[in-house]
Formats: structure tokens, C-alpha cells, sequence
DNA sequence: GCCGTTTTCGGCCCGACTGTTTTCAGTCG
């Protein structure tokens, strides 16, 4: 079992003991011992096989027995035993709105309800609102919940949640009682897939600003409102949340609604380790709860927070509890690549296979805006869906290519489209014999049929990095972000592999895919693998992806120096001649 | 269940909102 499986089911405890009414403190150390694993750079069977378990931060004698029985043997007595006391459909349940462990617990206990179904029968029939500590509101509330969930997602992906953000966050921007606002939360935090949006603002007029919030254009349902905050479901059933805070508290409300929550509970730490006490609304010199302003530090933006916790600026997208605070107090914290630093993307179509534009109005967007390289890596011929090129078909696209370039070149423009392939990785090797691979400017290499066997997929992949003419592996877990499952890939022996061999890995801007996911680069970096944020554009408003893809390159901790399309192109030429140089 | 220049027991981050309660429990973030 890898560490997300192992994690998944530590995760499962945890609900389980909630459900069953277990002291909270011992369900959360499996929540706890469940994020660390999923933060793991080496493999967790290394661990296990050199016993190192216990160095792991919340892992005691309890967690290092159960996870080294579920990777040695792939099973657990203990879980089995506790996943068969009880219900499937309770776990089911507490997806529900407003529904939790202790509900949960009570409606089974004295209803014998079950299952999703049997709670809205019991809505229904009004069994509900007649429990002590239920009424009318909470049964109506567990309907509304119900219907919710069959209607809408919960989860959704970054790119869907900045499309209806950005608007809100400019209208409120506008409003005249509104002083400071931003986003905060996952989506401020860059991640992949949220939950929900959350906004701050400062006013000294909180209750016009939340009229003005729930009186948005495009809001389905209003949740909640009260004095300082409101929650509302938008029309595409993304939950949004509004927090009200005067100006001086917005500082401390911006750090705490953005997160994560582990990041927070380290900075709350690391307050009460200097005799402080840090909450929303400020950061205290009291040990004692309080909210008196004589008691206040004052902070005028989030650096001065850190500054008092002894810690440099920490950006958004590393609030993860995933090495920030050893990297700030050692002041090693990287610079970080910004979007504007990339200079083209290599990994891209056109409509020579499944792309929507020519190479003519490729090359005029992207020297428009700036960029002075853009690869035409068309698909290869075993892509048949995606109209593959074959041999000849590649030959007259270099010729085309040439053409376009050349037009620039008679315009005295240093801009050039690059011409490339993004070959199939087949079981036998790659699509396109070496003599073709090596007239090419990229090749980018991707798997499109994955195997069910882990051990076969990684060995083609391997295969694919150690050929001197790919420069780069494409979207390598093939995963799509709430669709799709990563195919069954060993990572890091791949990542190891590209490591050896010089290969890049590419990070996919696609906002579907965004693969490798941000928590295997600090991982690839360390192993000096350069990443390339590609694209992988079918039109030419993917171009926009640089800007989210950049964001997920922040998260993986990489600088403009990792990156290799930051490169100006004579030097990008450089580089991509490199390993081809080691095949002489 | 974990943890310890407050170390082997007694804490563990904490505040807003809702609905049910007439002083608080449950849920959420």
C-alpha cells in the first residue's frame, strides 16, 4: 500500500471513532498522522523498511503499529473490525450540510436511520423535528442539505472558482463601506480543487457591505448572515463566504481565513511560545483569551505577523505546513517563479492534430503577447482520436513551421515557433524512430494508454527518459482533476529516472490536470529535475494557463531557476541540445 | 492518540452562526 492508501484509511478511522463518539483529541491524531503521510517526499515502504516511522511528526506507538501492518501485510484487524461495527451510509451522512458526527450518531442511535435515504424518509414523515434537539428548521435544513448534494458538487476545480471569484472580488472592491478585500482560503492558497470561496473585507459597515454581498447577481441561495459574516450558495452551486472585520483586525483575518488549517495551528504555537496569543482578530501579548486593543500588537499586513512570530513573509501558496516555518527560520525560503517570467510554452497543438488554430494565428497571438517562443508539439500517429501525425505529415509541418518563422525573421522579429512532437509512449517505445525525434526542436513524451500494472508503466516511462532525444516526460500521472484517477505511475522512480538522465518533467497548466501535482516537485527539485510549465494549449486562450500553471509551480516551492521556459530562446537552445549531445 | 526547557499527565486552536436551549451543543471553517 502507498502512503495516499494508507493515509485514506487512517482518515477513515478518524470518522469512524467521531461516529462511534470517541474523544475528539485521539480522532484528530489520525486525521493528523493521515496529513503527514500525504505530505511524504520518499516512499512510505522505505520508512517502514528502515523503521523510521516514529520520526514522522504525530506518529507514536499506536500509528507507527497500524501503518507499518497496512504496508507490510496490506490490511489492518484493528479497521476491519471497526468498519464492520457500523453502518456504510453513516460515512455518507456526514457529507451532509450541517450534518455531523454527534447527528449522525444520535439519528442512528435512536432511529436506526442508516443511510441518506432512510434520513430523508425520516424528514418526510417527520420523525425528525420531533427529537429532542431537533425542531421544524433542522429537518427542513437536512431536506434542503439532501437536495443540495444530489444538485451540485462539492468539490471544484481552481479555474471554475477564479471565474466567478474575480468578478465578486472587484464588485466588493467598488462598494464605498469596503476598505480592504481579497479572496482568502484554498483559492488564495492556489490549490488545485477547492471547496469553496472565501472573501474578507475590512468596513466600518459590515452590515451594508453583507447586504451587498447576498444581493449579488447570480446567487442561488443565501445560507447564512449574520453581523460579521454570510454564506451563500452562487448559481453554479459553488458555497461562497463573506467575513467582515474592522480594518485593524484585517490582517489577522487574512492570515487565519487563508490558512491552511495546519499552517494556523503552527502560528498559534508559535505565539504561545512567545507568551502571545494569536486569533482572527489579532495577535495579543496575553496568555489569556482576550480582545483587548491596549493588549494588541499592532500589524498593519500579514509580514508584520510573521515578523513578530520571528518569521519572514510566508506567500500563500506555501501555507501548508509543509516545511514554511524550517525554511523562514533558517531564511531559506525560495524566490519564486512568477508567471511573467516565462518567455513560451513547449508543449502545445495545433489543428495538424487536435488543436483549434493554425500555426499562423498561433505564432501572431503569442508574439502579440509578448512571448518570444511557442513548440507546435502536435500528437503523434497512435493518437488516432486526436488525428495523429504520422512520418510524412510531421516532415510538411516542419516545412510549415520553417515558413512561419521565416516571415518573422523577414520582420526583423526574434520571435519563433519551435517545432516538436508530443510522441506516444507505446509498450514497445516510442511512436517515432530517433532519426525523426532528432530533427525536432522539443519532444515532449507522454503516455496516452496506461497499463493496469504499475511496475509496466513506470519501466516505459523510465524507458522514454533514458532516449537522449525526449527532452521532457508530459502530463505524467495522466490524472484529470475531478474525473479522473492518476494512473497507477511509481512517481519518484520515474522522477529518480529523469534525474539520472537530465530529462525534464513537465507541469501541466492544463487547470484540468495541473500534473505533477504540487507536492512531488519539492521532491523533483531536490533531485535537480528542471520542470517546464507547459500549456499543453488546444486554443489559444490556454495561453492563460501559464498563469494558473505558475501558480501550482509556486505551491511545489520552484524559483525562475528551476523552471527551464524562463529560458530567453538562445539559451533554451542551449538546453535542449544538452542531452541530445550526450547520445554522440 | 500524541506530546513534553510547563515532560509521563493534562492539555490538545478557537470563534461565529444556527437552532434549540433559557445557557448551550453541534457544526463549520
Amino acid at each position: 500500500m502507498d502512503k495516499d492508501q494508507v493515509a485514506a484509511i487512517l482518515v477513515e478511522i478518524g470518522t469512524l471513532l467521531e461516529l462511534k463518539g470517541e474523544n475528539p483529541f485521539k480522532t484528530r491524531a489520525y486525521t493528523n498522522g493521515a496529513r503527514t503521510l500525504e505530505g511524504l517526499t520518499e516512499p512510505l515502504e522505505k520508512i517502514v523498511a528502515e523503521n523510521r516511522l516514529g520520526e514522522l511528526k504525530g506518529f507514536g506507538e499506536a500509528l507507527q503499529e497500524k501503518v507499518t501492518t497496512l504496508v507490510t501485510t496490506g490490511r489492518l484487524p484493528y479497521y476491519e473490525t471497526l468498519k464492520a461495527s457500523l453502518p456504510p451510509g453513516l460515512v455518507e451522512m456526514l457529507g451532509l450540510q450541517g450534518v455531523g458526527p454527534k447527528k449522525v450518531k444520535r439519528l442512528y442511535d435512536e432511529l436506526g436511520i442508516q443511510s441518506i435515504e432512510q434520513l430523508e424518509a425520516a424528514c418526510k414523515d417527520n420523525k425528525i423535528a420531533v427529537l429532542d434537539g431537533f425542531g421544524e428548521k433542522s429537518q427542513a435544513k437536512i431536506l434542503e442539505a439532501i437536495a443540495f448534494r444530489r444538485q451540485f458538487a462539492s468539490r471544484h476545480r481552481l479555474v471554475d472558482a477564479l471565474v466567478v471569484a474575480e468578478p465578486v472580488l472587484e464588485s466588493l472592491r467598488g462598494h464605498p463601506d469596503v476598505i480592504r478585500c481579497s479572496t482568502a482560503g484554498s483559492l488564495r492558497r492556489w490549490k488545485e480543487v477547492i471547496g469553496d470561496i472565501d472573501f474578507l473585507v475590512s468596513s466600518k459597515n459590515p452590515t451594508s457591505v453583507i447586504e451587498f454581498f447576498v444581493s449579488q447577481p447570480g446567487i442561488h441561495t443565501v445560507m447564512a448572515k449574520g453581523d460579521t459574516k454570510a454564506s451563500v450558495i452562487l448559481g453554479d452551486g459553488i458555497q461562497a463566504d463573506l467575513r467582515v472585520v474592522s480594518d485593524v483586525e484585517y490582517p489577522f483575518a487574512l492570515a487565519y481565513f487563508t490558512g491552511s488549517k495546519e499552517h494556523n495551528i503552527v502560528m498559534r504555537q508559535r505565539a504561545i511560545s512567545r507568551g502571545l496569543r494569536l486569533n482572527e482578530y489579532g495577535l495579543y501579548r496575553s496568555k489569556e483569551e482576550t480582545r483587548d486593543p491596549a493588549l494588541r500588537v499592532e500589524c498593519h499586513d500579514e509580514k508584520d505577523i510573521f515578523a513578530e512570530l520571528g518569521l519572514p513573509y510566508i506567500t500563500p501558496e506555501l501555507r501548508e505546513d509543509h516545511g514554511e516555518f524550517k525554511a523562514g527560520e533558517a531564511d531559506a525560503l525560495p524566490r519564486l517563479v512568477e508567471w511573467t517570467d516565462l518567455k513560451g510554452s513547449l508543449h502545445n497543438h495545433s489543428n495538424w492534430s487536435d488543436g483549434r488554430n493554425t500555426l499562423e494565428d498561433i505564432a501572431a497571438q503569442m508574439h502579440e503577447l509578448g512571448l518570444e517562443y511557442w513548440a507546435i508539439t502536435d500528437h503523434s500517429r497512435a493518437s488516432y482520436q486526436a488525428n495523429g501525425l504520422d512520418e510524412a505529415r510531421v516532415r510538411q509541418q516542419l516545412k510549415a513551421v520553417a515558413e512561419v518563422n521565416k516571415s518573422y525573421a523577414d520582420e526583423g522579429s526574434d520571435f519563433r515557433l519551435l517545432t516538436g512532437s508530443e510522441v506516444d509512449i507505446l509498450k514497445d517505445g516510442l511512436d517515432f524512430p530517433d532519426e525523426l525525434l532528432a530533427e525536432l526542436d522539443v519532444v515532449v513524451a507522454s503516455l496516452h494508454v496506461p497499463s493496469s500494472d504499475e511496475a509496466e508503466n513506470t519501466k516505459h516511462f523510465i524507458r522514454a527518459a533514458e532516449n537522449p532525444f525526449v527532452h521532457m516526460l508530459g502530463h505524467l500521472s495522466g490524472r484529470l482533476l475531478l474525473e479522473r484517477d492518476a494512473y497507477k505511475i511509481n512517481q519518484h522512480a520515474v522522477i529518480d529516472a529523469c534525474a539520472a538522465t537530465g530529462t525534464w518533467i513537465e507541469l501541466n497548466a492544463s487547470p484540468y490536470r495541473f500534473d505533477l501535482d504540487w507536492r512531488l516537485w519539492h521532491y523533483a527539485k531536490d533531485k535537480g529535475v528542471k520542470c517546464v510549465i507547459n500549456c499543453d494549449a488546444h486554443r489559444l486562450e490556454h495561453v492563460q494557463w501559464l498563469r494558473l500553471g505558475t501558480g501550482i509551480a509556486r505551491k511545489g516551492w520552484l524559483t525562475k531557476a528551476d523552471v527551464i521556459n524562463t529560458l530567453p530562446l538562445a539559451k533554451l537552445r542551449e538546453e535542449l541540445a544538452k542531452k541530445r549531445a550526450k547520445a554522440k
